[in-house]
DNA sequence: TGTACATCAGTGAACGCGCGTTCACTGATGTAC
DNA sequence: TGTACATCAGTGAACGCGCGTTCACTGATGTAC
């Protein structure tokens, strides 16, 4: 069947929805192709008149994976806009949804095991990231620490809360970043 | 062959040591058992007289590497000595050797999606490291946080220097986290 | 307007391969007499 | 001391299965005349 004009980005989309749900949710090794084709309403054979390869779905399913994560955060305007997105990042909804959260928390090892090229889009990200949080406040190189250092807590911090066994140590691991979060940025 | 009395769990550890290598390495979906019984030195068939399973083993390979790391690093008394762990842990070296580091770092994701039984060891061993992290700079409730907070911060920023592709983005990760880990400290 | 053809996203079976796991067998050592 | 037997850690081939990838084919739509 020959489809609409824009049929085949509408199922590329779909599938890199499809990925990005799936290799966050149970890891990208783990995740077989065939299961990301169904998940996408295709078969498995259609994979490579869209993508040339599982390492290419990767990299893509995870810039766009990053760049929605980065262009549904607002940019802060002080240290509590900070520490609201702290929150949020640090609830525990996005602790027991990996599928639709964070794409460092869900993947950053096999991230570090990847191709350079797919390491080359993530430095870039995390780099936006920085920017953003350190907008507001400052912006000068103590405050791009700061907000480096922000971010590697926050993800250390959602993944601990999702690899302990226990609620109490889940929140535990969460409220013990944010509370120190709160006094890193107020003293 | 019949062995010396001590060669089953001489084997039995030479196959831990290795496991835990190579899911550092290359992460535990991506390992094969195969590859892990020989670095171990054995063939594959040999792999169920000593576990029952691939889980068993990640089980047993990551207990036994978060006791190594526990038991090799010192207590800590007071800020500089909790400051001087932290830069040994985010040096240059240990970012660049997986196989041998942390296995948080190396299996946070992984962990998260282990099943119940690893992950309540897994939350034990954390719970140690709290202890451990803040018995030196008092060991009250707040110590306890914010010996957390500096866990999941460690953790974090190693791993996002190991993710990015540039030198110079990896030593900002570790710098940044280390200085704020100080201006948290001392003030 | 009707018909023949070209396009091409998607189908579904198949490829070789490595996975976790099983099992009949091996053979060096310890034990019994 | 010598010999027959029991033990059991380890071998290596095989199992079914799902993986990433390939490819001959399908068929709805757009285009040409």
């Amino acid at each position: 069947m020959r489809y609409k004009n824009d049929q085949k980005s509408v199922s590329r989309q779909r599938i890199l929805d499809a990925a990005s749900r799936r290799f966050k949710a149970d890891g990208v090794a783990a995740s077989g192709l065939a299961a990301v084709m169904e998940d996408a309403g295709l078969t498995n054979g259609a994979f490579y008149t869209h993508f040339g390869s599982k390492d290419d779905l990767v990299r893509e399913a995870l810039s766009v994976a990053l760049q929605e994560q980065l262009s549904s955060t607002p940019d802060p305007c002080g240290a509590d806009a900070l520490l609201e997105i702290l929150r949020t990042y640090l609830s525990a909804g996005h602790t027991k949804n990996p599928s639709l959260g964070c794409p460092s928390a869900a993947l950053l090892p096999e991230i570090a095991r990847s191709p350079l090229g797919t390491r080359r889009e993530y430095e870039e990200a995390v780099g936006r990231w920085v920017d953003k949080l350190s907008s507001g406040v400052g912006g000068d190189v103590v405050a791009r620490r700061r907000a480096m250092a922000l971010f590697c807590l926050a993800v250390g911090a959602l993944q601990v809360s999702r690899a302990v066994a226990s609620d109490e140590f889940s929140d535990f691991a969460r409220t013990s970043a944010v509370d120190t979060a709160q006094a890193l940025l107020k003293g």
